[in-house]
DNA sequence: GGTTTGAAACTTTTT
DNA sequence: GTTTCAAACC
C-alpha cells in the first residue's frame, strides 16, 4: 500500500496499529486522511477483517464523509466496518440489548421539545414554581449530571443537606420514571443507557468488544464523561484505539465536553502513544500565524504551532462598520463583487458568527442582493410545529406508549376534547397502570366522562385504522393519509397566509423525506424512519454540490472549509460573549470563547475578511461594542484595515472608512443585480435552493378547466404557476372565493 | 372549549 | 424586535 501521499507523523500514525495511540491534529491537518488511511492498512497490510473496524465521530454528516472516503480506499468489505456517530451506534446497541434494562426495544427518542413538555407536566405534578424555578434549569442540571454518569439514586445522595439539590434530585428522579414509563430516551440517555447496558451485562460488553478490535475516535476533545466511559469499555480488552483530536478546538464545554479527557489521555492510557500533526494543508501562512497567535494566549493548551507551504497568500481584511446593518450590507456586496469579477463562486463563500440571532440581517441583506443562501442551525427543520405533529401522529401510530406523542395530536385538528376531559383519562391511565392511549381507548369506562367519549372514539378508531394500514402500507401512503384524513394541509390551506404557505412547503420538504427514506433503504420501516429522523443535525442537510453561500454559527462550522470566509461581529460583548466576559470563572470561560475564534479563522483556506459593527440592536436596544479582544491579538501587520477605537463613542464622530467612502460612490451608479429572475425561494426554516423533486408530473387540467376540490368544492382554474418543486394553482371556486395551494396536495379533479 | 390579548422572556453555543 | 405563554374573555 503507497503511504508516500503521506508526512512523516502522518504515516507514523498510520502505522501505528496496536496499543493506544493519541493524536493531536491541528486544523486542516489531513486528520480525516490519516483515520482513512489507517482504515485501508489495517485491512490491506495487516489483514484486519473490516467487521472489527469501528469509527466513531459527532455528525452524521461526518461519518457519511468519512464512509465515503473509506469506501473509496478499501473497496470490498468496506460496508462492514462501523462507521457511524456516537449516537447512532448507541441506538443500534440499545435496540437489541435494552430490555435488559426494562424498556421496550422500540423505544422512541425524546427531541428537546418533548423533553420541555415532559419537564413542564413534573414540575406541575410536583407543585414547583416554574418562575423562580425554571424547566430549563432543571433540565440542564439533570443533563449534566447524566453526561457524568450520574443516576437519580446517586444525585440524591450527593445531594444530601442541601435543599436546592434534594429538590433538583426529586425532579431527577420522577423524570427518570416518566421517560421509562413512556418507554421513551432522551440524547444523553443514549450514551448513559448503553454504558449502564455494559456495566450490568458482561455478556453484551464482552459481544462487543470482541467484534470492535480497533476503534477510532475522531474530535475527540469533544467527548463527555459518558462517552469517554462508553469508548473506554468497548476499547478496555483490546487496547487498540486511536483517538484525534485538538485540544484548541474544543467549544462544546457547555455541553459537557470534557478537556481533560484530551489532555490526560496519557494517564488514562499509560502506555499511549502521542503524534502530533501540524502541518496544515488548507490554509495560507497568513491566516494560520492569525490563528497561532490568537491561540497562543490561551494556557493550559498542548503547545502546537501550525505551519504550511501553502505560502503567505493575502493580508486578513478587517472592516469596522457603523451598524450591523452596514455590516451585513457590507458582506453582501463583497461577495457579490467577489462572484461578479469570477473570484469565488457562492458556494465558496461562509458568513460565521457567534449566535443565531445574528443570521437575520444576513438573510434581509442576502435577499434584497439575489445572493443564494443557506442558513445551518436555527430551528431544526424536524423541530417544525407542523412536521411535529405529524411525527406525532407517526409516533403514535408505532408505538402507543409515547402519551406525549398521543396528547399533542389528540386535538390537532381541533376534536373538541378539553383539558378536564383529559386530565380523567390521564387519571384513569395512572390509576390502571396503562398507557394514556389505551385509557383512550377505554374511554367508555372512565368515570365522569361524559359527552367527551364520543369524542375521543373517532379518534381511536383513525389510529386503530392508521395502525392496520401501517402493516402492509408504505410509510409514504400512510403519511399521505394522514395529511387527508386530518385535513392538515387543507386547513393550511384555507388559512391562506405567508406563514401557512411555508408549512405547507415543509409538510412537502418532509413527505419527500420519507420517500428518500424509503427508497434508500433496504427495508424501510416506521420505526426506522423514525429513528433516523431523531437523530439528524441540521449540518447534515449541507450539500456541497448546490451553488449557495452558507451562513452559520462558529460551533456548526467545526471540521468545514471555505475558501472566503467572513466572520461577523466580533465585538467585545457578542464574541467573546457578555456571559463569558462576565462569568465568575471568567479566564476559563475566555478562553472557551477564545478557541472558537480560533476554529474561525481556520476556516479559511484563502481569504478571511473580519467585520465588526459599533453599533447594533440587542433585543430591542442599541448597544456599543469595542472591537473584540481577540482581534486586537491578531498581528497587525497581518491585517489590512485599521482598528479605529474612540474612546468615547457618543462624543467622537464617526470616522468614514474606506468602504464607506466607496459605497457613496457605488451608490450613486446602482449596478443591478436583479436582471434574471431569482433561482431561489427561501423558505421560513429549511432555506434550501435547489428543487431537489422536479417539477411534480403533468397536470390532469389546464388553465380554464373546471375542477373539484375535497373541502371547497367546485371551481374554474385561474392560473397555474411553476414554482419550485410544485405547481401552484389559483382556483376560483363558486363557494368557497379565489385559493391558491399547492397542486401535489389539493388533489384536484378535473370535472 | 376556543379565541384573543398582553406580558414576559429571550440571545451563547447543540449531538 | 420577536416569539412564546398564560389569563381573560367570548
Amino acid at each position: 500500500m503507497n503511504l508516500e501521499m503521506l508526512n512523516t507523523p502522518q504515516r507514523e500514525a498510520v502505522e501505528h496499529t496496536e496499543g493506544p495511540l493519541l493524536i493531536l491534529a491541528g486544523a486542516g491537518s489531513g486528520k480525516t486522511r490519516v483515520l482513512t488511511h489507517r482504515t485501508a492498512y489495517l485491512i490491506e497490510e495487516l489483514g484486519v477483517n473490516p467487521y472489527h473496524i469501528m469509527a466513531i465521530t459527532f455528525t452524521n454528516k461526518a461519518a457519511g464523509e468519512m464512509r465515503e472516503r473509506i469506501d473509496d480506499m478499501v473497496g470490498y468489505g468496506s460496508e462492514s466496518i462501523w462507521v457511524t456517530t456516537f449516537h447512532s451506534t448507541c441506538v443500534r446497541i440499545l435496540r437489541r440489548y435494552i430490555d435488559r434494562l426494562g424498556y421496550g426495544t422500540n423505544f422512541t427518542i425524546y427531541d428537546a421539545d418533548d423533553q420541555k413538555t415532559l419537564m413542564k407536566e413534573i414540575c406541575k405534578r410536583l407543585e414547583i414554581d416554574t418562575k423562580i424555578y425554571k424547566e430549563k434549569m432543571f433540565l440542564s442540571v439533570i443533563s449534566s449530571a447524566k453526561d457524568e454518569l450520574i443516576d437519580p439514586i446517586e444525585f440524591t445522595t450527593r445531594a444530601a443537606g442541601d435543599y436546592n439539590k434534594r429538590r433538583q434530585a426529586d425532579v431527577y428522579r420522577e423524570y427518570q420514571a416518566e421517560l421509562k414509563k413512556n418507554n421513551a430516551l432522551d440524547f444523553d440517555d443514549l450514551i448513559f443507557k448503553t454504558v449502564e447496558l455494559f456495566k450490568l451485562n458482561k455478556d453484551v460488553l464482552d459481544s462487543y468488544q470482541e467484534r470492535f478490535r480497533y476503534i477510532m475516535v475522531d474530535e475527540y476533545q469533544d467527548t463527555n464523561t459518558a462517552q469517554f466511559e462508553l469508548i473506554r469499555l468497548l476499547a478496555m480488552k483490546y487496547k487498540n484505539l486511536c483517538v484525534v483530536g485538538d485540544d484548541d478546538q474544543s467549544i462544546y464545554k457547555f455541553r459537557g465536553a470534557n478537556i481533560y479527557n484530551i489532555l490526560n489521555f496519557e494517564k488514562h492510557f499509560p502506555d499511549a502513544k502521542v503524534i502530533k500533526l501540524e502541518q496544515n494543508y488548507r490554509s495560507t501562512q497568513n491566516i494560520l500565524d492569525a490563528a497561532n497567535s490568537v491561540i497562543a494566549n490561551n494556557v493550559g493548551r498542548k503547545e502546537k504551532s501550525l505551519w504550511t507551504d501553502n505560502g503567505r497568500g493575502d493580508k486578513i481584511t478587517f472592516e469596522q462598520l457603523d451598524s450591523a446593518y452596514e455590516e451585513a450590507d457590507y458582506v453582501a456586496r463583497d461577495i457579490a463583487g467577489k462572484v461578479r469579477r469570477g473570484e469565488y463562486t457562492y458556494h465558496d463563500c461562509a458568513v460565521l458568527y457567534r449566535t443565531n440571532a445574528q443570521s437575520r440581517l444576513f438573510e434581509e441583506r442576502f435577499i434584497n442582493s439575489n445572493i443564494p443562501y443557506k442558513i445551518v442551525g436555527g430551528v431544526n427543520f424536524y423541530a417544525r410545529r407542523e412536521i411535529k405533529d405529524l411525527l406525532a401522529y407517526l409516533k403514535t401510530i408505532d408505538n402507543g406508549r409515547d402519551d406525549l406523542a398521543v396528547k399533542r395530536i389528540i386535538n390537532v385538528p381541533k376534536r373538541g376534547i378539553g383539558a378536564a376531559s383529559l386530565a380523567k383519562v390521564s387519571d384513569y391511565a395512572a390509576e390502571k397502570e396503562m398507557d394514556f392511549y389505551q385509557a383512550l381507548r377505554w374511554a367508555d369506562e372512565i368515570p365522569g366522562i361524559g359527552r367527551a367519549a364520543a369524542k375521543i372514539k373517532p379518534f381511536v378508531l383513525f389510529i386503530q385504522s392508521m395502525k392496520a394500514r401501517a402493516e402492509n402500507g408504505s410509510i409514504s401512503e400512510l403519511l399521505q393519509k394522514i395529511i387527508e384524513e386530518t385535513g392538515y394541509v387543507a386547513e393550511l390551506e384555507a388559512e391562506g397566509t405567508d406563514e401557512a404557505q411555508s408549512r405547507i412547503e415543509n409538510i412537502d420538504e418532509f413527505m419527500s423525506k420519507v420517500v428518500s427514506y424509503e427508497e434508500g433503504t433496504d427495508e424501510p420501516t416506521l420505526s426506522g424512519f423514525l429513528e433516523e429522523v431523531a437523530l439528524v443535525a441540521d449540518i447534515d442537510g449541507l450539500d456541497d454540490n448546490s451553488d449557495y453561500v452558507v451562513l452559520m454559527t462558529l460551533h456548526s462550522a467545526k471540521g468545514l472549509e471555505f475558501p472566503n470566509v467572513y466572520l461577523a461581529g466580533m465585538e467585545d460583548g457578542l464574541f467573546p460573549s457578555y456571559m463569558s466576559i462576565t462569568a465568575d470563572n471568567s479566564d476559563q470561560e475566555i478562553e472557551e470563547e477564545r478557541r472558537l475564534a480560533y476554529v474561525g479563522i481556520t476556516r479559511a483556506k484563502e481569504h478571511l475578511t473580519i467585520t465588526s459593527a459599533r453599533m447594533r440592536m440587542v433585543r430591542g436596544q442599541t448597544q456599543y461594542g469595542a472591537v473584540s479582544r481577540f482581534v486586537k491579538e491578531i498581528p497587525s501587520e497581518l491585517l489590512k484595515g485599521e482598528i479605529y477605537e474612540p474612546k468615547n463613542y457618543h462624543d467622537e464622530p464617526m470616522q468614514e472608512s474606506t468602504y464607506q467612502k466607496a459605497r457613496k460612490a457605488f451608490r450613486s451608479t446602482p449596478v443591478s443585480y436583479g436582471s434574471r429572475t431569482p433561482q431561489y425561494t427561501p423558505v421560513t426554516n429549511q432555506r434550501s435552493f435547489e428543487s431537489s423533486n422536479t417539477t411534480g408530473a403533468a397536470l390532469s387540467y389546464q388553465v380554464g378547466d373546471r375542477v373539484r376540490h375535497m373541502k371547497f368544492g367546485d371551481g374554474e382554474v385561474k392560473a397555474i404557476v411553476a414554482g419550485g418543486r410544485d405547481y401552484e394553482v389559483t382556483v376560483d371556486f363558486d363557494k368557497a372565493g379565489t385559493k391558491k395551494m399547492f397542486s401535489s396536495f389539493a388533489k384536484l379533479k378535473k370535472i
